[in-house]
DNA sequence: CGGGTTACCTGACGGC
DNA sequence: TGCCGTCAGGTAACCC
């Protein structure tokens, strides 16, 4: 579900919804097999600290508090909400209206509202970190390439270093997060569609010397694709919601993603899909060259 | 090590 | 109505 716009509007309203910066009074899990293990006996050791703040790093999202982090990742279909404090404690009845059978664990907070994850897939990851450690000596953390969005080191030249060595289409390779981070399946079609790439052109190929305009182009898209997606509340294909539990905008404004078979918004060619490293790959055959 | 495939898990949807 | 195959926004383990 959620790549970097969808984890950043999360981030936003969360952020916005722990701005008086209550204390954490208890976590309750209702399962505790998300992805690999997860909960641990260190999360306890938050109990009663102050959130500082709510950060993201790539797709992860990070709550600083005064006695440690807490690192949560979304997976496909992870959500966070906030309950109020009524239906906070309706919440301990397992019938509750309010809770779902895939809400697995709970945040209650000082103000006995609480923040509750409902991963249906179970795919995402909720565990703490050390905020005082460097990226580097964080597992999850530590092989994560630049920010697309405010770190100057993802430009042309970087990405003319990194692709020379890569023989594989340009699609998968912009979606490794070592190279740079945050770009998905949806965003990777639509920001090749926008610099006139095409998916399966090798990444290596980009990196020629004649190819400068197309690696600056690619590198604006992104930022592009990304930042706009942000303002239009991020995608929903299928369950992506907000912690207010809107549905996000910008699949309004796809040019490839799902739109196979219908007509290029730019030159009416019909656009094409294929599989690309597992992954269903959206573009117009016309607009997009190799 | 790069690159492709598979697994992880549930639910939605289309075809029969 | 129901069963079955396929697919879904991510990551990581596993192959060669």
């Amino acid at each position: 579900m959620p790549e970097l716009p969808e984890v950043e509007v999360v981030r936003r309203q969360l952020s916005a919804v722990l701005k008086d910066k209550p204390i954490i009074e208890a976590f309750c899990f209702y399962r505790k097999d998300l992805r690999d293990i997860m909960p641990q006996k260190e999360l306890q050791k938050l109990v009663g600290a102050q959130i500082i703040s709510v950060q993201r790093r790539a797709k992860y999202l990070l709550i600083e508090t005064s006695k440690g982090g807490i690192l949560s990742h979304l997976g496909m279909t992870g959500q966070w909400r906030v309950l109020n404090a009524k239906d906070s404690l309706a919440f301990e009845n397992a019938k509750s209206v309010v809770r779902g059978t895939h809400d697995h664990l709970r945040v209650i907070l000082s103000t006995g509202e609480s923040l509750v994850y409902r991963d249906p897939r179970r795919f995402g990851i909720f565990e703490t970190y050390n905020p005082s450690l460097p990226e580097k000596q964080n597992a999850r953390l530590a092989h994560l390439g630049p920010e697309p969005l405010f770190e100057d080191l993802f430009d042309d030249v970087y990405l003319q270093q990194k692709l020379k060595v890569r023989a594989g289409p340009i699609k998968s390779v912009i979606m490794d997060q070592k190279l740079v981070v945050g770009v998905g399946n949806i965003y990777a079609s639509e920001a090749l569609f926008h610099a006139g790439i095409h998916p399966l052109l090798p990444a290596q190929k980009l990196a020629a010397k004649n190819r400068q305009e197309s690696l600056q182009a690619l590198v604006l898209s992104i930022r592009k694709v990304l930042s706009e997606a942000i303002e239009k509340g991020g995608s929903t294909i299928a369950d992506f919601k907000s912690m207010s539990g809107d549905a996000g905008g910008f699949q309004n404004f796809h040019f490839v993603y799902g739109r196979e078979g219908e007509l290029c918004l730019k030159c009416k060619t019909k656009i094409k899909v294929c599989v690309v490293a597992g992954r269903s790959t959206f573009w117009c055959s016309s607009c997009q060259k190799k």
